[in-house]
DNA sequence: AGCCTGAAGTTGACGGTGTCAAGATCTATG
DNA sequence: CATAGATCTTGACACCGTCAACTTCAGGCT
């Protein structure tokens, strides 16, 4: 499962920190956020307590770091659909729509830590996590700029705000599920159909 | 603030639940979730810890019965809109988004308390809560299919879909803001007017 | 009137949390 | 080979939610 020291025997753990990021992670998502403590952590990878804090300032840098990953992750994955050459723009802005409800389905409780309060809402994000996620923000933009070029949404409309509405409903419905209110798994294709059908003018 | 007891002499506090509720409501407001704690809310109410214990079962039940009365009061806020005669159907739409992203500006912590991951997620919604929230959130599709016979929307598309998809627009957009990701107050205004434009087919 | 049941409020205690300080151990560099 | 610094440890503190047992008081029954 996670990446194992070589020996238990050893004082020195060797690689500590890949170690608590991938059991962190794994906790995480099979645990939720609150059932992700740094002492239980440190249990389950057979460290004393305070061990992590030699490798993460406090609990939120952990969660940062963890947040890091997932930005990693999805961006990758996201780029992967545009680098598809036998798609037209609309299947392709149709691909990501249902790829981005499908990734917050799979991945509920990374996605909150990604995009919710619990880092940004105390502005309590690290560098470098700022500097994978914002860009991946702009990015919302700079897709959103091209779907108005190629006709796909209203050109008359500010880019910028267009943007964050659209995001904000992939957003919404994203939170809507994965939050269990008011929608559950089994609706999300025929949200996705309707959310494409409401944005595109075709 | 909160309604004072006649006497602190008393032994019995006379009507705890009410203060109790009461002054929870406006720590949350000032410190957040995060920074309502048990302990603190009795200290702050003049009473000992566990007092609170006679009046609410745990403190899950104490949030419902928060997140219970902001949605009796967000319920009046919203039908006042639909009972003014004087506006057209785009018109009281309209309203409705803006007061609707307003409300979640204004009050984000009990925003997040009411349809946020705490309460919901955990599927720790108590009856009484679940008995005021359930309507509102049918009141949505009413509200939808009624927009659709009104032409304001495509009356081809499902209405609970479409109810879910509009909805989860306006509740991405004020997470979008009450999180600080990505968004800030300075763009509300426009970003409901883009929301409208993108809705309604006029 | 007086008792006495039960509601309301109290202190004490337990296990859990994040985190700091000080000491032990090992690794690697000079 | 020694020693400095990174790494890991135990001890301690201040919080937190919650249970159990005790005290106080108000209201209804005889």
């Amino acid at each position: 499962m996670s990446t194992a020291p070589p020996s238990k025997a050893t004082y020195h753990h060797g690689d500590l920190r890949a170690s608590l990021l991938s059991t962190a992670t794994s906790m995480l998502t099979s645990c939720g956020i609150e059932g992700l403590s740094l002492r239980k952590l440190a249990d389950q990878v057979g460290v004393s307590r305070t061990a992590p804090y030699h490798h993460f300032k406090d609990k939120n840098e952990l969660l940062c770091a963890i947040a890091e990953q997932g930005f990693e992750n999805w961006q990758q994955q996201t780029q992967q659909i545009f680098a598809q050459g036998d798609l037209t723009h609309k299947q392709k802005f149709r691909q990501f729509v249902f790829d981005y409800i499908k990734y917050a389905a799979d991945n509920p409780e990374l996605y909150d830590l990604m995009f919710g309060r619990t880092i940004w809402k105390q502005k309590a994000a690290t560098e470098p996590l700022k500097a994978v996620a914002y860009p991946s923000f702009q990015r919302q933009v700079d897709m959103t700029r091209l779907w108005q070029q190629q006709g796909l949404m209203p050109q008359h409309l500010d880019t910028l705000r267009l943007a964050q509405v659209t995001w904000g409903t992939l957003h919404g419905i994203a939170r809507l599920l994965i939050d269990g209110i008011y929608a559950d798994a089994s609706h999300i294709d025929e949200m996705c159909e309707t959310a494409v059908s409401l944005f595109v003018t075709d």
